[in-house]
DNA sequence: ACGGCAGGATTGTCAGTCAAGTGCTCTGGA
DNA sequence: TCCAGAGCACTTGACTGACAATCCTGCCGT
């Protein structure tokens, strides 16, 4: 995990995972607007591939919640409601608060990925790619997870994560920068768990947490 | 093993829902042993689908952990190690912790369909149905997740409970039944939220999971 | 103006095929 | 006898082509 790995050429280990990745960047960067159509065969030409290749992608993009779809009708991306992102961020809160707290009771030390994602944060501001700076961002608080060691609790935080880049990912296409004391509040998180304080840790977190859930609210109703 | 390919009707639903929903359940009723290969092809004729719909099917189980497969692998039904379920009931314990705390700080009326799934545990019990019994158990935490009203709490804990439900499933297929404290154990952790004490309610679930898990491990260890 | 019908569009499902990877067997040599 | 390597069978990955079922839109007739 050294800053010079950024050399994995990353063949398409397989054709589906591939086209996988790459409509899951463009629907959570924003490239494809909410409300847009993707049908099957529209992936399948754009792609070149066969359309049973597209669908079982549009499938796993549907599952993890960046396409909405009933049956017989086009996938969309979906734009969440503030109710969404309210219940989204209740989740983030449970399985969140949990790995904090537990990093802080264990006396862990604090997680390199995250420390590490404080950096490409602070590179991306720096070159105004907001992509990358919500990415960073989601790095972060999947590192904390991911350093409880639990895969489980990993897997229901990737779960959700997804739609909140989405969320955020939308948001940002509209509203431009702001001023980022991001790291200021995730800096405080990673405090609380040095100092071995849980209810410390807890609060940062939550208030972290609020502060973006608000953020993201205020950008939907303006936009609205 | 044998080449008596028996043939299971399908429910009219969707015919990829119905057969997920079929092999589901014969998966995690513990009627499918744990390291049985499930091919493709295998799972096509016994149903009479085509394969392409049940490779679907069989992608949708891996991605919920029901079955594990590596590249052109057959998949397999998992039989989950110590270590996995000890973290599955970490995964537990943050989801549903924040869901029973929740509740009780709410002062929200206990939910109904949580006494419905104690009135089926006790038929379950009483009918000696094993799979039934677990079920309902299952129905029990899902209804107080649910009941937090958030639909994002509830899909990461429906997430992990398909693989609480394949172990618990398995496990009694080995050690039959055991007295039935359980329903005293959910009556506590109810109390605690009938009362509006988030810190019973919370004690009550712990000590709760906590023992359940133990039974699984322990049953675990003996079995091997 | 309104309701129903027809056609296009899209997904659900199927059959069959080829390619590629994995594991196992079985042979050939030491 | 034992071990190693070649070959084969099984399985999945991906594609092509096709048909049925369903949904939506727009036109037409009343």
């Amino acid at each position: 995990m050294s800053d010079h790995a950024e050399r994995f050429v990353l063949k398409p280990a397989s054709l589906t995972d591939a086209l996988f990745d790459s409509l899951r960047k463009r629907i959570v960067n924003g490239q494809i607007a909410p409300g847009e159509k993707l049908t099957e065969a529209r992936v399948a030409t754009e792609y070149s591939v066969a359309r049973p290749t597209a669908k079982a992608c549009l499938e796993r993009l549907i599952a993890r919640g960046l396409l909405r779809r009933s049956a017989h009708k086009s996938a969309v991306v979906p734009e969440l409601t503030a109710k969404e992102i309210l219940d989204l961020f209740l989740g983030r809160e449970a399985v969140e608060s949990f790995a904090v707290t537990t990093l802080a009771a264990r006396g862990a030390p604090v997680p390199p990925d995250a420390v590490e994602s404080q950096r490409l944060i602070e590179r991306a501001v720096r070159d105004l790619d907001f992509p990358a700076q919500v990415e960073s961002d989601i790095l972060f608080h999947s590192a904390l997870v991911a350093a409880t060691g639990s895969t489980y609790l990993a897997k229901m935080h990737d779960l959700i994560m997804g739609e909140v880049q989405l969320t955020m990912g939308q948001a940002q296409a509209h509203k431009a920068t702001h001023p980022s004391n991001i790291e200021r509040e995730h800096a405080a998180i990673l405090a609380g768990i040095e100092s071995g304080d849980p209810e410390a840790a807890h609060e940062a977190l939550l208030f972290h947490l609020h502060a973006a859930r608000d953020r993201l609210v205020a950008n939907l109703a303006v936009s609205k």
